[in-house]
Order: structure tokens, then sequence, then C-alpha cells
DNA sequence: CACCAGGCAAGTA
DNA sequence: TACTTGCATGGT
């Protein structure tokens, strides 16, 4: 069996073992957008705390935010960490969105998956995975999202090797799994609520929905 | 108390 | 090009 077909059966397997899941869905496009920078390398109950306190302050809107010093805002955010930095980062992402869209996401939506990629990827603060993060559950781009966790997965099923970079670890997957925007949002979730649950935990891998691929490899 | 979390860019050789 | 370092809070 080749990586593509492998790839493939951890998706049913996972799919099949926790079902729908659909992340991220029903935010506002925006605050999707803050929340993918606010995240880099933090623990989502963080970035939580941020957010709620940009929404007292009404300032989840790409006007609000282009308005308040980055002084203020980064005190805002301080419960995100890093937060000097990711008020820098929030500011200039909020001047592209006003340089090229007028600060307007339908229009931004409306832009060709692989140019609006490239153009994200030039503001400074947003590397691959918070442009991917955007593009998909933001734009609703058929995109996958790699992370740390999809790393760690792959790696165990030695499906990747350490030297594989980003964009290798998502060629894969792209390749491995129909072009579908719900699909790659799903299997993105499964693989952070796999490696969160079983992952985490060494002892608790027998449990793990993908332990019946282990067979005859050394995994965990 | 030590360690970690859904990265990224700047600096160094 | 390849490797290292800074950024920082809150949870376990």
């Amino acid at each position: 069996m080749d990586h593509r077909e492998e790839l493939l059966k951890i998706y049913k397997l996972l799919d099949g073992y926790f079902g729908d899941l659909h992340w991220w869905p029903a935010d506002e496009p925006f605050e999707v957008m803050i929340g993918a920078i606010l995240t880099q390398n933090t623990a989502w109950t963080n970035v939580e705390m941020a957010i709620k306190a940009l929404r007292k302050r009404r300032l989840l809107t790409p006007a609000a935010l282009l308005q308040i010093p980055e002084d203020d805002l980064a005190e805002i955010i301080r419960a995100s960490g890093y937060y000097h930095l990711k008020a820098a980062r929030l500011k200039a992402f909020v001047r592209f969105l006003m340089d090229h869209y007028s600060g307007n996401i339908a229009a931004m939506k409306t832009e060709g998956l692989p140019l609006l990629r490239e153009k994200l990827l030039s503001v400074r603060g947003v590397g691959p995975e918070t442009a991917d993060s955007i593009l998909l559950y933001a734009c609703q781009k058929p995109i996958f999202v790699c992370d740390a966790y999809t790393r760690r997965v792959l790696l165990r099923h030695a499906l990747i090797d350490e030297a594989t970079d980003y964009d290798g670890i998502q060629s894969l997957v792209m390749a491995s799994l129909p072009n579908d925007m719900n699909l790659f949002n799903q299997f993105h979730a499964l693989i952070v609520v796999v490696a969160k649950t079983f992952c985490r935990k060494r002892p608790r891998c027998t449990d793990c929905p993908l332990a019946i691929l282990n067979m005859g490899r050394k995994i965990c």
C-alpha cells in the first residue's frame, strides 16, 4: 500500500470513529482570520480570552483594528502571548485587507486560490499555516492546513520523514484525498483531535482508532 | 516548579 | 542554504 492509499485509510478510520466535527464553521470570517494569527504557537484557550477582549471592545472589524494604536491593541490581546509581535501582525494584516480589498472580506473571497495564497504569504507575520487557515476556514477555499499535529501523526505512521517540509506534507495530503473544502476541514479537525486524545498520552496509543494500522511497526 | 501550546521571521555561519 | 533564537501568556 503506498502512502496515498494509507492516508485515505487514515481519513476514513478517523472519520468513522469521531464523526463530523465541523470546526470554525459559524464564526464571522474576519474573526476567524484574527484567530488564525493569534493562535500561532499558542494554546487556543489563550486565544479565546484575547478574542473575547476584542469583542467586548467592538474591535472585531477591519475598520476598528485599523484605528486603534498598536500599543493599545497589544495590551488588549495580552492573554494570547507574544502580544507585541501579534499586535504588529494584526495591524499588518488589516492594512493588507484595506490596501487590496478596501476592508471588504467578500471582495477578498472572489480571488482565486493560488493568487490569494501568494498575497497572504506576502504579509509580514502570515506564514503557510496561517495563510491556509484563512483560506480554508474564512474564505472556504479547498486547501489542507498542515500543523504540528499533522506532522506528528504522519511522522508516526512513517508517511513522511523529518526532512519533509510544509509544502511536502500538504502536497502528499492533497494528492491523497478528494479536492473538497469540507473534507479538508474535517480531516484537519480529525488529526488535531486524535493527536490530542491519543498521541499525547503514549500509554493509551493502543486505544487509538489508528492503532489497527500500527501492526508490525513501531509507532508510539 | 518545569514544561508546553494549531508559527514566523530575523540573525548567524 | 541550513540552523538557531526571540517572542510570552495561561494551563497542567
